[in-house]
DNA sequence: GTTAGCACTCACTCAAAGAGAGTGCTAATA
DNA sequence: TATTAGCACTCTCTTTGAGTGAGTGCTAAC
């Protein structure tokens, strides 16, 4: 356990860092204000903490910096919420202003003004599609060989894929087939569309038209809905800024994670509620061991709607970005549920 | 005009400079095969290089590098075509293999492959949208104030716009207006539809409707398609390969130009057909000073389809370059026009 | 016209020296 | 006993100066 002594010195030694960027020595420390205390003995405590692990020198004589242990105690026990200003305030809630109905301009537009707000670079998950029901299904067909099918959810989403279509067909066919799945399947969520549509092929064809069968098969190939998640990015080159990356093979290897963040698993699907810090390491990632990734989520009730992630070097400001993201999260959590669901607060 | 001997020193300075990013020097020149003159002939010939604008120095004593007006001058006159292996054809080939019918899937394709190929950035515009017909067009309604407008095109786009609906309309207006819509405006120009619209409404609805009118109106808002240019990229940071990239600086301010690229005029929007290379300053910016851009437009006949770009530093492999173009837009050309218009060929 | 020779220039590397900020340890102090 | 002052020491960073190597321009010889 630590002695409120080390506490305050872990704390001030963290946010200087995070400040400076340079290795806090106890001299430096020592003419804060709120460290009352002689470099000297701001030395012994370093040195134990130093000893416990939550800080460490980068070199025999350097001053010291928080090891990831050093900031996963502040994460966890020293962050404090930072007051955001009114002005900041506003210019989250410029969001909704517009009283925009497309939920993806509003998604891509948050994600760019945290970037703004907090200075690193912030990546949205969109919604997921998957979690939209069907409203209206449609096929057109294109020549003899190919037709695209499209499908409205209730959000206003349009999903639409090219499938074939195999011959000797007729429109007539195609007609049964589109009124079928609007009778049918209006309602169901997207991720359950290949499913249902399985179903609705052995219960309601299979006594009665191969060459139907036949269609709805390579129709439910290509309505196969990938998680295929849509990101946003907001001020990509923002981690360029930060002394860290000056190293071009650090930006380049970092600059390649955040190309391929949909197809980490982990980043975005989280199981648990609220907001998340994944420090250095944690991330699973060599390219991110000097990386810190805070994420948020927002929804209404139990239903997680989607994310949004902040990416930050691992001395990034977690108070402010943590406030940010609160108040963003619930912004966000108010304004699609009352677009998607008509919800009102 | 130069001698002949110029023109084989030009050449061989601009070749070894591209090869090895280092300046060239009188004595490693004669050292060329190529090259059966001393270094002191060498260095005579480059000083009058250099005077004619052709060559500059990095220092007083250092080798000669070509000048813009250098890679010019090479590119004008100097650019043979390089031998492309089979093996090389054959991966771009591979593209069009599994026949696949989406266009969108054959751009983002070709973007990759020709990076890999070139070890440099690819941008591949996507088919502008605005050229496809309306084949055809239907509207959802979402709820009591909105609906989404989609239009299907003749090579299976599929475009969508939310838009707000006037109160008091009634599902028989709605029906009313996509009847109107698709039997008038089918074949239509994407670009043309907001005219096409507008005559509709003056034409056939100011005698008849007045509350049509505005729905009309609100409808012909939300399609404006606006040239919002989809780009694909290849190989992103491949261009962080370069050795000239390795400030991070400048690193950052040639990825900020390929972000906007889209909203950058005259990038894409060529009026020449074939391929066109811009050198340094060329490019109009100040991030792409040490950059060159190469880019080659594909279509069939007059009909200008889409346009790809290499972005890679001054000191590219131009040959390589401008003959990995040259197959790829004509294999394009070839496969997307079979695909859109069903030539065969 | 071409080339050899020579003096000169500049970037780059390396080592040595000095400054600066930090540490650990010990002894004095409150 | 907990805290602090003092001191020797360590390590990085910057500066300086010498040495090396690749290059040049010019002149004179071929």
């Amino acid at each position: 356990m630590l002695t409120n002594r080390q506490l305050l010195i872990l704390q001030v030694t963290v946010d200087d860092f995070i400040e400076t960027a340079q290795p806090v020595g106890s001299r430096q420390l020592s003419k804060k204000e709120e460290v009352p205390f002689s470099p000297a003995t701001i030395r012994n405590e370093m040195a134990d903490l130093e000893e416990m692990g939550f800080l460490e020198k980068t070199h025999t004589s350097s001053g010291r910096v928080p090891s990831q242990k050093g900031y996963r105690y502040y994460v966890d026990n020293m962050l404090t919420p930072q007051r955001i200003s009114q002005n900041e305030i506003k210019q989250i809630r410029s969001i909704f202003e517009e009283r925009k109905v497309e939920t993806e301009q509003i998604i891509r537009k948050s994600a760019e003004i945290i970037s703004e707000l907090t200075n690193y670079t912030s990546i949205m998950l969109g919604l997921d599609v998957r979690k939209h029901r069907v409203k209206r299904f449609s096929i057109v067909p294109l020549s003899s060989d190919s037709a695209v099918a499209i499908i409205v959810t209730d959000s206003g989403h349009v999903e639409n894929r090219i499938f074939s279509i195999p011959e000797n067909f007729h429109a007539s066919d195609i007609e049964r087939m589109i009124n079928l799945i609007n009778e049918r399947l209006v309602g169901v969520y997207l991720h359950e569309l290949p499913a249902m549509l399985e179903t609705v092929t052995t219960t309601v064809l299979h006594q009665n038209n191969g060459r139907l069968n036949h269609l709805f098969g390579s129709l439910n190939q290509a309505l196969t809905i990938e998680h295929e998640d849509k990101v946003y990015y907001g001020g990509k080159l923002q981690i360029l800024n930060q002394p860290e990356f000056n190293d071009v093979e650090k930006a380049r290897s970092i600059m390649n994670w955040m190309d391929h963040v949909n197809q980490i698993p982990g980043i975005f699907h989280l199981d648990k509620k609220g907001i998340q810090i994944r420090i250095g390491s944690e991330n699973n990632d060599l390219a991110m061991e000097s990386c810190s990734v805070i994420t948020a989520s927002y929804g209404i009730g139990k239903e997680q709607m989607g994310s949004i992630a902040i990416i930050g070097p691992t001395r990034m400001d977690y108070r402010r970005v943590v406030s940010l993201l609160d108040i963003m999260s619930g912004d966000l959590s108010r304004e699609l549920s009352r677009i998607l669901h008509g919800h009102h607060g």
